[in-house]
DNA sequence: CTGAGTTTTTATACACGTATAGAAAGTAGC
DNA sequence: GCTACTTTCTATACGTGTATAAAAACTCAG
């Protein structure tokens, strides 16, 4: 028997998911509040709390929507070459939506709709020979370098936006030449420096140094 | 002429800093508000304003002021491996305070009292041998993995305090173990597998990459 | 038709970081 | 003493995520 009992709703999960797109898309991450988002669906914004648990949880329906939609890339087949290519694929995705970081952090094995990266990496990694634990320890160790990145990106973009200057400036200006030579040696160009995108560079150090 | 005009000041910035500490080590530092902050220093939230830029800033000097206090270890002279023990030394300081990850993600030279991380880092990887651009990007190299691993397990224990569970075990169940064999192979053991401390292995890889 | 039970929605409220405006308390020149 | 100027502090307010309580809208048993 499908009847349902209680108070018919007015709003659903797959709406409010669909609104929280739009807002995004249209103003930006930022503007993605929960009353807001209340407006958008034309209710209140606790009303929303009962379709999802919290804000994290919403960023996460987001995520998987958005990974779910991604065009899984060709792998090549050597296997350390496999990894290294799931590995960008996945920087690449959450690159972008750099705002999931935050929630993603702790969740090693991102939404449901994403799983396709840890199982190719996991897999790719015992075809070289690991084993599963092994493979799973490859996985995280890319995983938690790939969120080191982004997150970094993400939190400096932020900053920008807020022309909220980084707190680099203060550190140069105290810096000692005396007990810091290579520091202040390189203290001009580290804007420049530190501009350069190195993640496939430790992507392949880490396939290099952790593959056999 | 150092006589100073205007309303003499009632708290001083060394003072907030002085209090901030007692209230994290009395009830953590979740329990670190500008509005507690402010009435353990007998003044309004809006008066530390004056002293400090925002709460960033105020969790900066907390780090350095921590990171200051620590004693840098001895290291090896063998390039690589001296690469590897500075780096276990900043993750083990950063570990101290892991709620600064937030703050530092983008920074990727921490505060001005931790500078002799990066220092060594850099200075050990031009000693293996690399250019100075080289070696800033192994230092950042590994300060992104850095960040990623401990920003991982700070959200893990943020949320195991706040009893809110992870979306990991909504994402186990879904599991197709079709589409995903090395995924499903590992459900169960998830738990065990991830939380073992892989971060020495990961730098270990990332010198082994990274340096000739 | 009535009352109990269930689910969803609404109203209200709290603590947070912090923007803004202005008051308070000092010094310097007259 | 008086007025300008400067620095610090206070009061108030906003928008945020979300807890809590109650109201509303439905189904079903009698």
């Amino acid at each position: 028997m499908p009847t349902r009992t209680g108070r018919p709703p007015k709003i659903s999960r797959a709406e409010i998911v669909a609104a929280a797109l739009r807002v995004i898309e249209e103003d930006g991450v930022g503007a993605l509040t929960m009353r807001r988002l209340a407006r958008e669906v034309g209710s209140t914004a606790m009303a929303i709390y009962h379709h999802v648990r919290d804000k994290e949880e919403l960023l996460l329906l987001l995520l998987d929507d958005y990974a779910a939609g991604i065009p899984r890339p060709e792998l090549p087949e050597e296997p350390r070459e496999r990894v290294v290519a799931a590995a960008m694929a996945m920087h690449e995705a959450v690159s972008g939506c750099p705002w999931v970081v935050d929630v993603l952090r702790a969740d090693d094995l991102m939404s449901v709709g994403a799983l396709w990266y840890p199982e190719r990496i996991v897999d790719a990694a015992v075809r070289a020979g690991l084993t599963t634990e092994e493979a799973v320890d490859v996985y995280r160790i890319i995983w938690h370098y790939t969120m080191g990145e982004i997150g970094g990106r993400a939190v400096a973009r932020r900053r920008r936006e807020e022309e909220r200057s980084t707190y680099r400036e203060r550190v140069f200006a105290e810096l000692d030449a005396e007990e810091f030579p290579r520091l202040s040696e390189v203290a001009g160009r580290w804007e420049e420096l530190t501009a350069r995108d190195t993640y496939a560079k430790g992507v392949r150090a880490l396939v290099k140094g952790l593959l056999p």
